[in-house]
DNA sequence: AAAATTCTCAACCGCTCGACC
DNA sequence: GGGTCGAGCGGTTGAGAATTT
């Protein structure tokens, strides 16, 4: 039986240990071979999540805090994506952030989860809201081309407005696919490298 | 001081996807 | 084609900390 809960400075010491002798990856092996009585994939979540060299400990800063939001106003809830975006966090402390701050900042309020997922109603700028065309439809990479020409994904200078982010009825995070090959193109296209780097 | 309430975030769960047989 | 397995993702939970009453 695999033991649950926290980690004990013992066992982020094994892990640590196992993985700096024989590297990531096989994650059951791992928990076979370090005798730590955790199922492989708490393994991998703790690696990932607290253990890693890269992951930053501190409070997330007003760029962070921005990118995120620029971010998110993009893919939606796909915080893997997002977090490959913002040097050392990780998806689950983006996640977190996102939930318990943002949110709040932003004023979205919770229970908008998987079934929101679904539904049209996440984030938009006021340079969008201003725009007299809505900006949807069932072609993400044409509805983005258009987004672009009328200056709406300049995220590099926008601002967020708090105030607004909730109101939209454009699209969300799920309403399109990430094969989409002009949304790779997008994406490459705003955050130089962040395709091949996925 | 202590009980109650709220907040934070590490960890878990269920699911999907791709690789392999 | 279909079954199994491992990896990874996103949503949710709950223990402990912090704050309020």
């Amino acid at each position: 039986m695999y033991r649950k809960g926290f980690w004990t400075v013992e066992e982020d010491r094994v892990l640590t240990e196992h993985i700096r002798v024989h590297g990531k990856g096989s994650w059951n092996r791992i928990a076979k071979m370090t005798g730590l009585k955790r199922c492989g994939k708490s393994c991998r979540l703790r690696w990932v999540n607290y253990l890693s060299p890269g992951v930053k400990r501190d409070d997330f800063s007003e760029e962070e805090d921005d990118l995120i939001i620029r971010l998110h106003k993009l893919l939606g809830n796909r915080w893997s994506l997002i977090a490959g975006r913002v040097p050392g966090r990780t998806d689950n402390q983006v996640k977190n952030h996102w939930n318990t701050h943002l949110c709040k900042r932003l004023g979205i309020k919770k229970g908008k989860t998987k079934a929101n997922a679904n539904s049209k109603t996440t984030s938009v700028t006021s340079t969008e809201k201003s725009s007299e065309t809505p900006l949807r439809d069932d072609n993400f990479g044409a509805t983005n081309q258009r987004a672009i020409e009328q200056g709406c994904f300049d995220t590099q200078e926008v601002t967020v407005n708090y105030d607004d982010y909730e109101s939209s009825d454009w699209f969300s995070g799920d309403d399109f696919s990430l094969s989409t090959p002009s949304l790779m193109e997008l994406l490459d296209q705003y955050f130089p490298g962040f395709v091949s780097n996925h």
